[in-house]
DNA sequence: TTACAAATCGTAATGATTACGATATGATGA
DNA sequence: TCATCATATCGTAATCATTACGATTTGTAA
């Protein structure tokens, strides 16, 4: 997703423009890859002293409410990147040292809906993690 | 897995036999479905009135060590259940009301291994979320 | 029955996340 | 430009799951 994106659902949701929400949409847009909110205050906090978790932690759910972060479990600490932007599902591999991505074109459910008759299917995870190429 | 099984893997591997350990088996066989901590502790509670949060995350992280229980994070939250004993590699529709699992016979990471040359892939999660025909 | 390592208790600490009253500040229109 | 007001942020405390640890108890083997 591009940043002018981003800001264009704020401004359109109503949502005010603030130079701490545009900081927060370039941390994620220079990172490109899964990180969590104390890695965004770590980096937050050298140019505003004080901020607030209030402002971090609402800001990260109002982004993801509006689709512009998605989100991810990972070792009990929720993890966040800009939404990729492919309107067709699929998955990811994610590095486990530099939180980047790849995109798994093909979705298993696919294969298996067939044996969930008499089943409410909500919703699936599949991930895969291990190193990228650069971090190997 | 049975509980026989597994008070032969604590004596083999030299721990203690204790009634709590016992009862902790008993609550996952009947249980039969992923639980929390907390589960745990609330079901203890009611035999053991002081039973300590040292005594339910060292036994639940020993058993999970030995491939008694098995585990996933559903929500921040850790949850356990006694491992399947199917020896083949599968995966788990998980029902969000009552914890119970159907198994996935095939593993997605069969067909897209090719697309990782120069990745190293660790581990991968996939699972299938929603309600069992029985809290449908 | 004794001895001792393992297990448990009681309780505090930790870390991520949420909550909230007080204050500051963008956006809008007079 | 200024006044207004809803929104955003701050400062800080509360919450919740999990971990930590010294003191005490208990299962096991000699
Ligand atoms: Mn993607
Ligand atoms: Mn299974
Ligand atoms: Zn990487
Ligand atoms: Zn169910």
């Amino acid at each position: 997703m591009q940043l002018e994106q981003a800001l264009t659902i704020l401004k359109d949701e109503g949502y005010k423009y603030t130079e701490k929400r545009e900081d927060i949409l370039n941390f994620f847009n220079k990172e490109d890859g899964y990180r969590t909110a104390s890695d965004l205050l770590n980096y937050l906090s050298k140019k505003y002293s004080g901020i607030s978790y209030d402002t971090i932690y609402r800001n990260l759910h109002l982004f993801h409410d509006l689709n512009i972060l998605e989100t991810t479990e990972l070792g009990g600490e929720k993890h966040f990147r800009l939404s990729c932007g492919h309107d067709e599902h699929h998955h990811h591999f994610i590095c486990k040292s530099c939180g980047k991505t790849k995109a798994i074109e093909s979705c298993p459910m696919n294969h298996i809906r067939q044996n969930f008759d008499g089943y409410y299917i909500e919703n699936h995870k599949f991930e895969v993690y291990g190193l990228c190429p650069s971090c190997l």
